[in-house]
DNA sequence: CGAATCCTTGACGACACTCAAGTGTCGTGG
DNA sequence: CCACGACACTTGAGTGTCGTCAAGGATTCG
């Protein structure tokens, strides 16, 4: 890791655009930098442990963070793939405490770094910040859910599909995009081993989604919205 | 559901015990409970539906309450479990906007019923109010993560076991708990069909639980702790 | 005490994980 | 520019877990 600086007016831009810092005005934005630190990372480094003693949250500017849970046999369980805007670990704002996932750098990655408690402190006086990392834990809080009901409900191809239809830039019927990642990290972001995803872009090319390493053709989308739970049963 | 009633003494020392008011002083109290009406509901009843406009969010007096989304071909996943003291759907505080899943009592219960709009009004002058709702979002978003770990790292032997040991009545090594609600409730709360949890009770009886009814009996804690993932062979 | 509901058990199938080998892709260096 | 090597991805085979369907047994409530 390159130790913190002040962030520059590239970094105050970038910080701008995010849904922590939208709805503040410019006295509570210079409140909320005066906490902030700007670190790099390298591929594959630890922004911090679980069970570690949390001491600041983090905000994406570019590069990906991997959220991932430690299970009873060392197994990784992730959570969530944080991107360029999203920010983490703001849960502990109101309560301190451990944190309770690892984070982990999934590319050369530069984040903001906000000391709780310097911000815990900006509460009492500037109810804009509260609300503004409210509106952040909320979105969390939905997409996490949104993710349980994926998980519970949906097979793998149906989870791709899902993905595609919400990231990929429509031009008529058809669409078409670029993964921002690797496929292993989209696999671990949809709780799926690489394998299960390779499996999922095999059994989605019958319904006319074309794979070429990261760029995805897909050639109607109406389609993509009807992928059946079971696989379609071949011919008798 | 019965109509809305203002909360008597009864109510009030109810809500005092929970999460959502817990760090509120007095007069914060008053204000959140100024906006705040009693309601009532039968088994089964539904609190509201998924993709209806938020007007209210709740918290929980008596009874339980089941969120749940409704998927592709009309499956219900359930997201969670509320029980007294929890509270649901503050998260449309913040931005307003629909229910994003559905709630349906589960039993004969209680709850308090609070205006989003008018807490939303509370919020600038209330600095604490608003800490008060981020506090119970941070708790909302930490206990889905987990959900969402166990769902993609444990088996249901092991989900089951992780259940009775964090709410059982600890006595020396042995242990014995009651069950607030039906198994088929628990199930859904653990991402489980009914018959999966049954099974997972079975495999269980092996390290020492004795299911009857909703009496359940746990001879050694220790033993609990260590279900493996996978079911151990018959004897060769 | 009886009936409705809930729970359990069995059989079966589908989905996804693991292991393993083969193929492709990308970046580096000759 | 091509060759090589590392790494990511794909594909196949086999296994385990869980969901579904169906029927039999247990609880709980009136």
């Amino acid at each position: 890791m390159t130790t913190g600086l002040k962030p520059s007016n590239v970094h105050k831009a970038m910080l701008g655009e995010t849904i922590l810092f939208s709805g503040l005005n410019r006295d509570e934005r210079n409140a909320l930098l005066a906490s902030a630190t700007i670190v790099r990372y390298q591929m594959h480094d630890m922004l911090f442990h679980q069970g570690e003693r949390g001491e600041y949250f983090y905000c994406v500017l570019t590069g990906f963070a991997r959220l991932y849970r430690l299970g009873d046999d060392n197994q990784e369980g992730d959570i969530r793939i944080c991107e360029p805007g999203d920010s983490f670990a703001e849960c502990l704002v109101t309560d301190g405490g451990d944190y309770r996932y690892a984070a982990q750098a999934m590319e050369h990655s530069i984040f903001a770094r906000f000391n709780l408690e310097q911000v815990r402190a900006l509460l009492d006086h500037r109810p804009h910040i509260g609300m503004a990392i409210m509106r952040s834990l909320s979105r969390h809080l939905l997409s996490t859910i949104d993710c349980l009901a994926s998980d519970r409900m949906q097979t793998a191809p149906q989870r791709v599909a899902t993905y595609l239809l919400t990231h990929c830039k429509q031009e008529g019927v058809a669409a078409k995009m670029r993964l921002p990642f690797q496929k292993s990290l989209l696999a671990r972001k949809l709780g799926l081993a690489p394998e299960a995803l390779s499996r999922a872009f095999s059994s989605l090319r019958a319904a006319g989604v074309t794979v070429s390493g990261r760029s995805i053709e897909i050639s109607n989308l109406n389609v993509l919205k009807t992928i059946p739970a079971i696989t379609s049963r071949h011919a008798p």
